[in-house]
DNA sequence: GCCAACGTTGGC
DNA sequence: GCCAACGTTGGC
């Protein structure tokens, strides 16, 4: 089998959230909608069913916020050629799809999300595509160093002081 | 709310 | 094929 490979998909939270990835029924929800070419070939060619992924969020608190499984490969993201949707684009047809999109299954929530802030603070990351200037890809390919640093950073107790003060 | 950096579109 | 104009993304 091939070794599984890891990547990062990019939500604002408002659109989609982690939280509502957990309300649906098995956790698992297509990850739709994406409409830049550099995303679709890595969602059409390059998931596999297996791979995990780090869930961002971005917007007003940018920050990693848990971990997802790929459950289902690349296909059509039948969302392009339905007139109703946000996403949809006459270019793409049931018989020629421009646009695919992959089945995630949530795997983890992390207690604290681990901010953007705090990821500029890890040497490891240092030549991570996230923190790269200009790049703003909603799917990117992570390496497994850069993958297990972000979780087993996210996974320490005591992330950030708690202020309960209110 | 601002704006830099990108990606896409369309005139030529 | 070039590139200006425009729309979008996303951090700050």
């Amino acid at each position: 089998m091939a070794p599984r490979q890891y990547w990062l998909l990019k939500s604002e939270p408002s659109e989609f959230s982690i939280d509502d990835l957990r309300a649906r029924p098995d956790q698992t929800e297509p990850w739709d909608g994406v409409r830049n070419y550099q995303a679709r070939n890595f969602l059409r060619d390059r998931i596999k069913a297996g791979d995990e992924a780090l869930f961002y969020h971005s917007g007003k608190e940018p920050a990693v916020v848990g971990i997802v499984t790929v459950v289902r490969p690349g296909y059509s993201d039948h969302t392009a050629w339905d007139p109703k949707s946000k996403h949809f684009d006459p270019r793409s047809t049931p018989e020629a799809p421009v646009w695919f999109m992959v089945d995630v299954r949530l795997n983890e929530v992390f207690e604290t999300p681990l901010t953007l802030t705090e990821l500029r603070k890890m040497p490891e990351l240092e030549s991570m595509m996230l923190l790269r200037k200009g790049v703003r890809l909603s799917v990117q390919p992570v390496s497994p160093e850069e993958f297990q640093a972000i979780v087993s950073r996210a996974r320490l107790p005591g992330l950030s002081i708690q202020d309960d003060s209110s």
